[in-house]
DNA sequence: TGTACATCAGTGAACGCGCGTTCACTGATGTAC
DNA sequence: TGTACATCAGTGAACGCGCGTTCACTGATGTAC
């Protein structure tokens, strides 16, 4: 507290506890999220299990933790993406898409994690709220590019068909909360690529795919272009 | 095998299998597969669990016997919902909205069972070559819809951005798989609609869309609708 | 129709395993005087 | 600078739990003569 530089105590602290979330990320990669035990990882670490209890309160602690930090790095690898295709200048089509091959990067690179964020529900596991915002980040981010292409003058809208008359005032709300003025179509639209993203990846990393795709890099690449169309990129 | 009745000891047979599989069904509505017990489930069914080895040969055939029936289960919701709409002359959009709509219904039924099919795999379990016929029946289902249209010469195929030159050799390949003669342009908009509608299923039922859409029902529909006019139909 | 044997569903005990969590403890690190 | 006390990371044993699977067995059902 007083010391510019942490004590010794202190930087153990943090360093352990970066070991053990990095093993249990190891372990997650093999078994899942049903099958991460804090024995295993506490003993794979050369502790013993109850050491464990000083870092992280209980399992769905130490769940919640690898849940933010895969959320944040999702975050980090499409936010850079993104940026970097703003900084060279490419289109809001291609910025779109390189957030989205991004995504898919990640995914493929953090298979296990991944299935934590998007798949199943771990039963029993209840998020808790700290995983809300991180959750959002992705969303965020590829939202954004379609809100600069809006402002930009970039956007054509085309749909062949647009949200009902129940949809609408829904998505009038989620406007509101974005604080956006998109137009409601527009927003539908990448509602839609939002999910069928998502889906795309999923399918593909859980092996619904296997057999009917067989170059999956070109078939997202031309999946993510076309939805970025039917935003009107 | 003489007699044109069943012995009563093969009457048992069938009975206590379906028993023991429908108890799964509801031990995996709760507990999720990776929570699914042999033990548990021959504990509420009065056995001892031992006994179950002679209607399942281990946990995993037991799964595989969940699988096959969910599969089954959402293929005839999604062939009579298709059936239904066609028999009411409905036209192709509607009747490929009427598909995917019983998925739906199906899906908000039977969680976790929707769950054990598109979410994350099950860690440890390989699904063998029992599931692959009937895991195919949704889409063959949904695309039969598409072929229909095609032959009656309903099709449009106005698609802003199709299939690159990498994609279009795997759709030509898929199109002879499935005996058809659809243009790669709306083969690839049917497995687009087709990862779109299971992603929208997957963020609504895994919780992911929650906030964000309020009345899923509606935002399916249109959805739905829009995924068809994206094919064509 | 009655008897002898074969089949096979279900039993109960056992094997060997791993899990999350609690708790009193020890000894090293940090802090206040 | 040195000492006394407080903090706290890590230990090791224990509690109580559930799991999948095997195996020799019993007794009821089915079959062949």
């Amino acid at each position: 507290m007083s010391s510019p530089l942490r004590s010794a105590r202190d930087r153990a602290r943090t360093e352990i506890r970066s070991a053990i979330l990095d093993k249990a990320r190891e372990h997650l990669a093999v078994e899942g999220a049903a099958g991460l035990s804090l024995r295993a990882v506490a003993r794979d670490l050369g502790l013993v299990s109850s050491a464990v209890y000083r870092y992280f309160a209980n399992r769905d602690a130490l769940l919640t933790a690898l849940i933010v930090d895969a959320y944040n790095g999702l975050g980090d690898a499409t936010d850079t993406a993104i940026a970097g295709a703003t900084a060279a200048g490419r289109p809001a089509r291609e910025r779109w898409v390189a957030g989205a091959e991004a995504v898919r990067a990640w995914a493929l690179a953090h298979l296990q994690e991944y299935a934590l964020l998007y798949g199943s529900p771990v039963p029993g596991y209840a998020a808790p709220d700290d995983t809300v915002v991180p959750g959002t980040r992705v969303s965020l981010a590829l939202v954004q590019v379609v809100r600069d292409a809006h402002d930009a003058g970039g956007i054509t809208v085309g749909t062949a068909v647009g949200p009902g008359p129940v949809t609408t005032p829904d998505l009038e709300r989620l406007a509101g909360l974005l604080g956006t003025t998109l137009p409601t179509p527009v927003l539908f639209a990448a509602l839609l690529a939002w999910t069928q993203l998502f889906g795309l990846l999923t399918f593909e990393l859980f092996g619904q795919t296997r057999g009917i795709v067989e170059d999956h890099a070109a078939f997202f690449h031309d999946a993510a272009s076309t939805m970025a169309a039917h935003i009107g990129l």
